[in-house]
DNA sequence: TAAAAATACTCCATAGGTATTTTAT
DNA sequence: ATAAAATACCTATGGAGTATTTTTA
């Protein structure tokens, strides 16, 4: 799978048409032809319906356009901005900024940075530590980013089977079920709640969320649950919820900073802590021994542990 | 520039040798010498450092795998969910849902789904939609995915030099100025404001806004900005200004679902329009005319439009 | 001198081209 | 018959290997 193909074949997508796609990227048709055939066979299905006039998506590969689409213009933006660094100076003030090293960096979770930033950035200002950088990613990416020692400090969602860290704290993240506020406040029975089947389970559609999908899977099959809305943000996804047309069930840290607006009813949505009754999620907190803020690294850590269990409870 | 060049440099920066590498990776040392040499010269600049105890990271090689180890990790996760659909049997369900090809599919930039997403949602259910899906999206890749079909309907953000719809509505989204509400309530001069020289511009370091970038070089040059910090999430932003710890200047839409909560000062921000002090983005919506849904679609976007209006004003 | 990376050179795998066939209407 | 894609086959570029040299503490 390279780079060239996958362009190739959003292009294609477009046109509808090998031999036109072939025209527009300066190539001849038979290495279009094979340049897809490749990648299929790399991702072992097909993306297109072969056909006389021309061919059309099948529906795996309208899904691989979306997020090949959105990948292919990240890999350009990114260049672009590299280049930018080195031609343009009149931006360099800006960018020196952006890229300098020197400063110390904190990668946390997409989905714990609206929570979790502000007691980091608060213990970040406590240690009178000017030149910082939040770094926001997928978990697999801030482990991977610590890994490499490209950053100093991470907060993550761990799952089992990951790598192991000496130094790092831990808390847990339990589960929580978001659904209308003209519903009743539920009992500790879930199985009693009449929205489970009346209204659509509302999935999650982000691959990186490897940990939401399995957690999908599970409820599906616990609760039997059979019709589904689909949201790849969070907040379309709280805007859906609040306007009834579905419920979901996301880890609590994900929703911590909304909870005011929720109990406060600014939002008409309620949440019910579910518990023992669903999986938990692993949050870990880990920073870089070989990095140059080493004993820094150490105290902070522990005082946003601190400062967090104190906020959020739970072990 | 292809994937596996990428992935050898991430190796190579985990390793911090290209020797190590090169046998983890089972090449030879030569082969990812040359790799990394052609993805400098494909980028036009030095990734990192040669040394006789190996390699290190050059400011720009940090930056570059900060996003390149998000992008394979993005890379790997749809291939996996695609080769999954095909595989596993029992998450067909819930799959099913999310690649189902006839529902109706409506794009969004990912600034400006906290607040459009409500305004779409309550149309799409009075049309008595069952099946949509909402596809969070940065801009660009809103525009080709409305190109490619792949998508019914999109809102945007458009730059001058982007194409042209015929099928289109637009609304014009001004600049506001975000900053701790402990400051005065402030006059029509931002030249007066003193927590401008005070206090570091929170830049947005994402790749992928091109707007808030040529933005930020404009406000940079025009009130002379010296000191910066740096910020990767909306929600990381929002904290930070409500610790005083920095001021920003965004789209005012992209805070429109937060607005009420500065008002009712449950966040302590106060927000400034800056009207034609700053340089205003244009926001499109536009629908597909091929589309299955088309006469629906051209009453449903025109009817959003409305209501966007209605509630966010200006033109 | 030693450990790492760069260079020089060779080879072969494969991507891409040309010519042709297949397919479906 | 036609317009599109697939197949067969050939060619040549460039990626990967081997052997060697350069670099610097």
């Amino acid at each position: 799978m390279d780079l060239e193909s996958l362009n190739s074949f959003l292009v294609i997508a477009r046109e509808k048409s090998i031999s036109k796609a072939a025209s527009l990227l300066h190539v001849t048709q038979p290495t279009l032809s094979s340049r897809i055939k490749n990648l299929e066979s790399d991702l072992g299905l097909k993306l297109v319906n072969r056909d006389w006039k021309g061919i059309q998506l099948t529906t795996e590969g309208y899904y691989f356009v979306i997020y090949i689409s959105k990948l292919l213009n990240d890999l350009d933006d990114v260049s672009m901005v590299l280049k930018n660094i080195k031609n343009k100076e009149d931006s360099q003030k800006s960018f020196y900024a952006v890229t300098n090293t020197s400063r110390l960096r904190i990668g946390i979770d997409s989905w714990l940075a609206p929570s979790f930033s502000m007691e980091i950035l608060n213990e970040v200002q406590k240690a009178s530590c000017v030149d910082y950088q939040i770094i926001t990613r997928p978990s697999a990416t801030i482990e991977e980013l610590l890994r490499y020692g490209v950053i100093d400090m991470g907060f993550f969602y761990h799952y089992e089977g990951g790598s192991q860290y000496d130094s790092s704290y831990q808390l847990v993240d339990e589960m929580v079920l978001l659904f209308h506020s003209k519903y009743g406040s539920i009992s500790e029975d879930l199985a009693e709640l009449d929205f489970l089947s009346e209204k659509p389970f509302l999935l999650f559609d982000n691959p990186v969320l490897v940990y939401h999908r399995n957690l999908s899977s599970m409820l599906i099959e616990q609760f039997n649950i059979e019709r589904f809305q689909v949201v790849d943000d969070i907040n379309v996804m709280i805007n859906t919820i609040s306007l009834d047309q579905a419920y979901t069930i996301v880890p609590k840290t994900s929703v911590l900073h909304l909870m005011r607006l929720f109990d406060l009813n600014i939002m008409p949505i309620k949440y019910f802590e579910l518990g023992d009754q669903a999986e938990k999620v692993m949050i870990k907190m880990a920073y870089n021994k070989d990095s140059e803020f080493d004993t820094t690294l150490e105290s902070m850590t522990r005082n946003i542990h601190q400062e967090l269990v104190a906020n959020y409870g739970k072990k």
